[in-house]
DNA sequence: TTGTAAGCGTTATCAC
DNA sequence: GTGATAACGCTTACAA
């Protein structure tokens, strides 16, 4: 059986010294003398004195956690934002607790409110993409809980955020097909709704218009982002653009797809196609050829959160939100690159 | 400014009762009149009243909190256990901290010091192959703490795991290769000190010897688990056995740097060749031909490690440990499949 | 430099 | 059925 655990008053108790003097010392008070304070250390280690977070939390109101939401912890992009975000309040001496949201709006709630009853010093969350409304969200700042978006933001929230430039990822990626002389090029589009997927479609018309290039609306095929997905819309964009010669994929699930099916239809990438996908995920660089892509600093990402939040708590002048907004870097590999 | 949080003595004034009542109306307790318990809800919903969770937990000692140690929250393996555990433990009101080792003992050590100070109810842990001792894992159960390894356990303490047979995977995965006709297997081994890959090197070796192959123990190569050590050890296999026709390696990714390598030289996979990895890693079925692999139900073993969990914990019978083993999966693809 | 005392928001054990 | 009271283990004015 456990026995009672050692607490402050123990070690009080033995050096014949109060539990305030006890908890000053072990606190680091300077007020302290340095004979008590060595005498605690000592009693501490002998008694095997192991501190109560819960205890010091009910008093202090401060918990040292932190609650992370996301869609799914098992998504290559968000494991590595939520390394990143772990790393940084490790060291800070926040831990982190994980949610999933599975993309919807009742998990999130659910999620949300059992983080309040937590007492979390703070929510970072990936909005899910199922959720239309956000009450649950406004509790948490009426709670006084500092709360941060990264990734999937609400645009309408007075809160931080950490994202990428969608538009200028999309840019540069169409820009690099253009460089590599595509003219015609086809774009995977996402979530019609989702602004990230609008901001994709944006950069791609601006540059396509930038480089004097017809913006042709048919070109812009609604995909989902799955392998699948891309294998069916190939033989779409085939038969109705058999002049095609580029390809920029919002999605590199809905691009690998899209590889597969071109080379099963005896198509050279990139010769007579050449292909871009958006996201870095890992796998892109095992295809073959290795499919070109868009890095979105996922891990940077999560860092960068969770120092916005440490930034947050620490700052006593009244809180004004900061959007980070991280500029993406091309990964260019066999998919685009055409011998010069 | 955030007002202060209303508690069950706000309700209690509000109602003239005292917050005792209020307490055992909230918690459904069976005693309070329907009346009462109506009037509670009621003005708990009115007063927006957010229950402490913290207050509860030091009266009670339970957190509803459950510390989860993985090496790294971005590698895909433990992202989708880390998954599999956070869903079954959130259908159980019980939430996930997160936090990694890095494989190191000193972040082992730290983060098993902050889960406790931060009371959670039980900790599942995959050890950290740098760790040489457990002394902290040993203060776990000292603290009445249940404690539940997944994937890298230590075998001489006497708790509860979750692991996968990777004997019988390798075992299988040799018997495919050998079926397809393979008759010089290369077995491709990971960290000579790790129970893991000694089983997976013991099932290739005894999957040769019921086949009547001879052990050759020159066909045995260390090698580490990434692409670029795959790719280096490619040519020493061609140049010191000209004759290898498969290769099991006990990593998919160095199995995808000897694909890259063998396809780069020359080599038809699986016709002169047929691979097979371990670990069915995301990237593996993108590849081209698509590896073969060994699946190690990872989802489902985070599932089961939270449910042996719940058991322990609702359990009023004495403790005794519960050793999950979950049998591997052959995913069969391109890489070693050949034409009938 | 240390002690005293109050209190954080609950729940549990008595009573009545 | 409900009330009164203590307690969980810690921190922090305020005193001394």
């Amino acid at each position: 059986m456990a026995k009672a655990r050692t607490t402050i008053h123990d070690i009080a108790k033995e050096l014949h010294i109060t539990a305030a003097t006890v908890s000053r010392a072990l606190n680091g008070n300077q007020a302290i003398s340095a004979r008590t304070r060595q005498a605690v250390a000592d009693a501490a280690v002998r008694l095997q004195y192991k501190p109560n977070q819960i205890a010091a939390s009910l008093r202090t109101g401060k918990t040292f956690t932190v609650g992370v939401l996301v869609p799914a912890a098992d998504r290559s992009f968000f494991g590595s934002i939520i390394r990143g975000i772990e790393e940084v309040l490790a060291a800070a001496h926040y831990s982190v607790i994980v949610a999933q949201t599975h993309e919807g709006q009742q998990a999130e709630e659910r999620a949300v409110e059992t983080l309040l009853r937590l007492q979390v010093d703070g929510i970072l969350a990936s909005v899910a993409k199922g959720s239309a409304e956000f009450h649950y969200f406004e509790k948490v700042r009426q709670a006084g809980v500092p709360l941060l978006f990264f990734d999937n933001v609400w645009r309408s929230m007075p809160v931080s955020s950490v994202v990428i430039d969608d538009y200028l990822g999309a840019y540069r990626a169409t820009e690099h097909l253009i460089e590599q002389g595509c003219r015609r090029i086809v774009h995977l589009w996402g979530h019609r709704t989702s602004y990230l997927y609008q901001e994709r479609l944006r950069g791609y018309k601006a540059a396509l218009a930038d480089a004097g290039i017809r913006v042709d609306d048919t070109l812009v095929y609604e995909c989902k982002s799955d392998p699948a997905a891309g294998q069916r819309i190939t033989a779409d964009i085939l038969a109705q653009h058999p002049d095609v010669d580029g390809i920029f994929s919002s999605s590199d699930f809905a691009a690998v797809g899209v590889l597969q099916s071109l080379q099963a239809a005896g198509i050279d990438v990139p010769g007579q196609i050449a292909i871009i996908g958006f996201a870095n995920e890992p796998f892109t660089q095992f295809v073959t050829p290795a499919l070109s892509t868009v890095d979105q600093h996922t891990h940077t990402m999560g860092q960068i959160a969770a120092e916005l939040f440490l930034e947050e708590i620490q700052a006593n002048k009244p809180f004004t939100p900061h959007v980070r907004i991280l500029e993406p870097d091309l990964v260019l590999r066999g998919s685009s690159l055409r011998k010069a």
